[in-house]
DNA sequence: CCCTGATTCGC
DNA sequence: GCGAATCAGG
């Protein structure tokens, strides 16, 4: 495979986004991570300071601090709520002024893609439910940036709010999820008809 | 171990 | 220019 202008294009675009040289090489195909981390240096956009423009000579006296800003391109959207219901009424004399911008309301969170299916109150196996349980517990909380093909991407928690990650424990080849949820999202479809009646 | 980007260097 | 091998980390 070459370097086309259209690929060369989704490189861009993916690498501006803050993709991974994996995850990009995974898309255009063809190519390793190494062979596009190559071309990303070679086309000159590999780190980019923000705010321009960096000598390049030599390095006469160092800054004692690599300032880093974390140039994080935030990949979701975070609308601003519209409206709100009357506020808490702020904390009366007793407490200083202590005005603590606290940004309440957790942001409307991600959501973005098509999540799996939750367990809702369907009818599945104790034992599996109890695995669950049992292994959300044990969860390595991972957040969406963090999933990997190898990692369950078994959403835990209320999206709503800062209880919210996925399992993260290493899943099943070919799997997206860890056994424990595998076991709950993929069901026979002759799971236990209706109990006898 | 899984992953990340950075660099080198023969092609 | 290309990218596998390697390096250096998390």
């Amino acid at each position: 495979m070459s370097w086309t202008d259209e690929r060369v294009e989704t490189l861009k675009r993916m690498w501006a986004e803050g993709q991974s040289a994996s995850q990009i090489a995974k898309e255009l195909g063809g190519v390793t991570r190494n062979a596009v981390i190559g071309k990303v240096h070679r086309l000159g956009l590999s780190n980019r300071v923000a705010g321009g423009k960096e000598d390049e000579d030599d390095t006469p006296a160092a800054p004692a601090t690599s300032a880093k800003p974390e140039p994080r391109p935030e990949p979701v959207a975070r609308p601003e709520p519209a409206a709100r219901a009357p506020e808490r009424p702020a904390a009366p004399a007793a407490a200083p002024s202590n005005v603590t911008p606290l940004p309440l309301r957790k942001a409307i969170v991600p959501a973005g893609q098509p999540l799996p299916p939750q367990p809702s109150a369907n009818e599945i196996s104790p034992e599996a439910l109890a695995s669950v349980r049992e292994v959300e517990k044990r969860a390595r909380r991972l957040t969406l940036m963090e999933l990997t093909e190898r990692t369950c991407k078994w959403p835990i928690g209320d999206p709503a709010t800062d209880d919210f990650w996925f399992c993260g424990l290493p899943s099943l080849p070919g799997k997206p999820y860890c056994e424990a949820h595998v076991g709950v999202a993929f069901q026979p479809m002759s799971a236990r008809r209706d109990r006898r009646r």
